[in-house]
RNA sequence: GGACCGUUAGUCUAGUUGGCUAGGACGUCGCCUUCACACGGCGAAGAUCACCGGUUCAAAUCCGGUACGGUCCACCA
């Protein structure tokens, strides 16, 4: 043992540790090891934005406790980690940095210049990553944009596409009829605009009624392939399943029911159009409706639209309302202001196109996605609902394929002459179907040598939802099934509907087994105010800045137990503060006993006598032992925080310390065999809340570790110790009740010195404990010494008598009288 | 509009199978320089646990409804 420095230097010793970790590799999963049982954490790869931020410490710490406990439990735990780096954020800055088009240029130079800004962004966020003292696997970071992860990304998609997964069809996407290309949702803007309402008759066929439809897009009539209104709805119900004529063009559409139509807008009756809006989008998917394409790429009516062919939109509006209007079709026209959706960066109106993508057939797979959602564990429970229903309320199948170009590529050619699709062999990936031709002589059907590689890329979460089988080892090492399905995977509020459902979804697909056995959820980190936290509300608290000032083991402290998991929880310095004035407390004490302990030479088994406080203490510490393991098990680690720092500080330094001092100092006085039973519980209590706040606070009790117990206990880091049983020979219920009558007597007698405004210090003359009967007297003359001695009392007397006079022990019927 | 979650002292928050005299933190106030720690100790005030109804011997906890707030999704023909 050695002796302690008297303050804690945070700084310096939190970055000490981080490089000791790193050059002890003490956190490596063991690849050779097939004892231990192996326990994988799913670590998602973040998206690399730039600085690390509150939402990542949050959901890095709880990452972190979870492998450090079970590190400490016996297990051989993998920590990876990866980076998800293709998307369209990245592109989008790059382009503005650069004041570039990506398509003006070749595709590589640009996807170059993306990867440079990853890189930088990677490195940032590594950095914060390090500070925050994650015990990562380092040795397994890997990129999404590395070749080696295209090849395994690309591999699933020709597996998946040979087991009859993958499928080409049709689906709407946005498209921006200026730029000519499809754009994704997060490219779109919202803004309001003026418009009309325009309320048109729509004759029923064979009948003189005419249903009343109100459109602000009348320009879409020649593309109507229905009308659905409200079955509930009294006016139309009763027509649903007879035929309408759509006017100017003369063509029967069917009158269908859908529930989601409101009543109340309009005329509660909808002409559905291909494709007037997203609604028309999922209408016409849901009841399965011909599609009609009205537009060319460039904004054009096509010759679908009949006499109005060649216009541009804006113009067959003009047209189809004027011939409304000389037909007596228009009843009315209202002013309205409707939200449409425009181009982000040309401002132009995005229309709805109907263009070839690729699918994953995910919609089959909805049951078995819920029945293995239902059999994991979620942490907390309720949150498996929200992959239940976003998979039950799945409207069409997953479109994967997108109009970008940093992302990882389809890996498909198309035959020239025949059309074939060309699916790339197993062995050629990673390819680029861009930048190289199939390794083939020939077309399969035709014997054509000419090919057009696949333009479209991959979504992003095709990189990111193969990640269990990855980080297992898939498709390199034989024995990756050994880590897999992933122990835990863990899942923010806002992404089980994309990162955990695509992971199933996935997995299940490729390998017929679910990638993971638990989901741990965190909440978003919330600034002040209760709001998100983001730049904009001007609530952002920058995490390195945080790290720097206050330590990694404060914040983690407060990401911990700022709220129940899986809970928003707002970033509240105040919590933070609370965390450091702990670690100094924790520091304090440790500094205390390690003076105190400076003679002890530490025992496994002790031949004196323990006091009753001492077996109190101890068997209270076994309680909070099997708490906090219970609650980090279920990752209730606001519960494990909370019970720790309420046991160190309010239990065993205001009361056991206090009460010991005396037997500590004063051996002359109360005996050698006292002081060694005391300093024998101190170390052992003190080693336990050390392993048990490790996980939390990894710096500062490794740093205590190496002064005091490195010696005696031989484990290299606390970190790699093993984690304590719960021993309930230890326990006694009766030894807390005696141990905790003697507290409150202590208490008492504390309080009435306070009341009587004296120093703790100052002796009393005398007191007298009536204890009401023989057995209580008997036990509180048990801690007698350990009361006269913590609270200078000259004479303590205790005696059996009854009385009613005095200060009373609450809930007793021990009544104490004090002479100064 | 839909789904999910929440509503507990001035503020934030815990309370997981109903037994609470509702725990903790910040803040406020009073006292104590006490030999680890004033980044400390002792103590006080402060909550009809959003509202209404139900189940129960017993409800902050379970059920139904209302109001307000949050998150995600959708968004008007």
């Amino acid at each position: 043992m050695q002796s302690m420095p008297k303050d804690y230097k945070f700084a310096e010793i939190e970055q000490k540790w981080q490089s000791k970790w790193e050059e002890m590799k003490l956190y490596h999963y063991d690849w050779n090891d097939i004892v231990r049982e192996p326990f994988s954490i799913d670590t998602p790869p973040p998206y690399p934005s730039g600085e690390l931020h509150m939402g990542n410490v949050l959901n890095w710490t709880y990452f972190d406790i979870v492998a450090r406990f079970k590190r400490m439990q016996g297990y051989n735990v993998l920590f990876p980690q990866g980076w998800d780096c293709h998307g369209l954020g990245i592109e989008i800055q790059v382009e503005k940095a650069n004041n570039i088009r990506k398509r003006d240029m070749p595709t590589d130079q640009f996807r170059n210049m993306c990867m440079v800004l990853v890189e930088k962004y990677i490195a940032m966020m590594k950095e914060g990553l390090l500070k925050l003292g994650s015990s990562i696997d380092w040795t397994t970071e890997y990129r999404t944009m590395d070749p080696n992860y295209w090849r395994c990304t690309q591999l699933s998609f020709i597996q998946l596409y040979q087991k009859g997964y993958m499928y080409q069809g049709t689906h709407p996407v946005n498209w921006c009829p200026r730029d000519e290309t499809a754009i994704a949702d997060a490219e779109v803007d919202h803004v309001k605009k003026d418009g009309n309402l325009h309320y048109i008759k729509f004759p029923l066929v064979n009948s003189d009624e005419c249903f009343l439809i109100a459109t602000s897009r009348p320009e879409f009539i020649p593309a109507c392939v229905a009308v659905k209104v409200n079955p509930n709805d009294e006016r139309y119900g009763k027509y649903v399943g007879r035929k309408i004529l759509v006017p100017l063009v003369n063509r029967e559409v069917p009158v269908i029911a859908d529930e989601t139509v409101d009543m109340n807008f309009g005329t509660g009756a909808v002409q559905i159009c291909t494709y007037g809006d997203k609604d028309d989008v999922k209408t016409v998917i849901k009841h399965k409706l011909p599609i009609i394409q009205l537009i060319s790429e460039n904004g054009k009516i096509t010759k679908a639209g009949g006499k109005y062919a060649d216009l541009y939109l804006n113009q067959a509006r003009v047209a189809v309302v004027t011939d409304l209007t000389e037909a007596g079709l228009l009843e009315k026209t209202e002013k309205i202001q409707h939200e449409v959706g425009v181009c982000e960066r040309c401002k132009t109106t995005v229309e709805i196109l109907e263009r070839k993508q690729w699918f994953m057939k995910t919609m089959e797979l909805s049951e078995v996605v819920e029945k293995n959602a239902v059999e994991i564990s979620w942490y907390p429970d309720y949150m498996k609902n929200r992959l239940i229903d976003w998979a039950k309320s799945l409207d069409w199948d997953w479109v994967i394929s997108r109009q970008r170009l940093f992302a990882t590529p389809i890996p498909v050619w198309y035959c020239k002459s025949c059309g074939e699709i060309i699916v790339a062999k197993l062995e050629w990936v990673p390819i680029d179907p861009k930048l190289e031709a199939p390794r083939i002589d020939g077309c399969p059907k035709c014997g054509c040598s000419d090919f057009s590689g696949e333009q479209d890329v991959m979504d992003t979460w095709m990189d990111s939802s193969i990640t269990c089988a990855v980080h297992a080892g898939w498709p390199d090492r034989s024995d990756w099934k050994r880590l897999f399905p992933a122990s835990i995977h863990p899942s923010g509020t806002d992404i089980i509907r994309t990162w955990a459902y695509y992971l199933m979804v996935r997995h299940l697909a490729l390998f017929g087994e679910r990638p993971f056995n638990s989901v741990l959820i965190n909440g978003m980190v919330l600034g002040d105010g209760g709001r998100k936290m983001s730049k904009s509300l001007k609530n952002y608290v920058a995490a390195p800045e945080a790290l720097a000032k206050n330590g990694a083991d404060a914040i983690r402290q407060w990401a911990a137990g700022g709220g129940a998991t899986g809970s928003d929880i707002p970033y509240r310095i105040q919590d933070v503060e609370y965390g450091k004035r702990f670690l100094n407390k924790f520091w304090n004490a440790f500094v205390f006993a390690n003076q105190l302990l400076e003679d002890y030479v530490p025992k496994a088994a002790l031949s004196v006598e323990l006091q009753l406080l001492d077996k109190w203490i101890l068997s209270k510490t076994e309680n909070l032992t099997k708490k906090v393991t219970e609650s980090f098990e279920k990752c209730q680690f606001n519960i494990a925080v909370e019970d720790i720092r309420n046991f160190t500080w309010h239990i065993v330094c205001d009361y056991y310390l206090e009460a010991i001092k005396d037997r500590l100092y004063r051996p002359e006085i109360h005996g050698n065999e006292s002081r060694l039973a005391a300093q024998y519980t101190l170390y052992r209590v003190l080693y336990r809340l050390l392993q048990l706040f490790a996980p939390v606070a990894p710096h500062l009790t490794e740093e205590i570790y190496q002064y005091m117990y490195l010696d005696s206990n031989g484990y290299k880091s606390i970190h790699v110790s093993e984690w304590p049983k719960y021993d309930s020979s230890i326990v006694s219920a009766e030894i807390e009740k005696q141990g905790d009558l003697i507290i409150a007597v202590l208490g008492e007698i504390r309080n009435d010195k306070a009341q009587n405004k004296l120093s703790l210090n100052t002796p009393i003359k005398n007191v007298l404990v009536y204890a009401g009967d023989v057995e209580t007297a008997a036990v509180i003359t048990k801690g007698a010494s350990d009361i006269a001695s913590t609270l200078k009392i000259e004479n303590l007397k205790i005696v059996p008598d009854k009385i009613t006079q005095g200060i009373q022990v609450p809930s007793t019927e021990v009544y104490i009288q004090t002479e100064y």
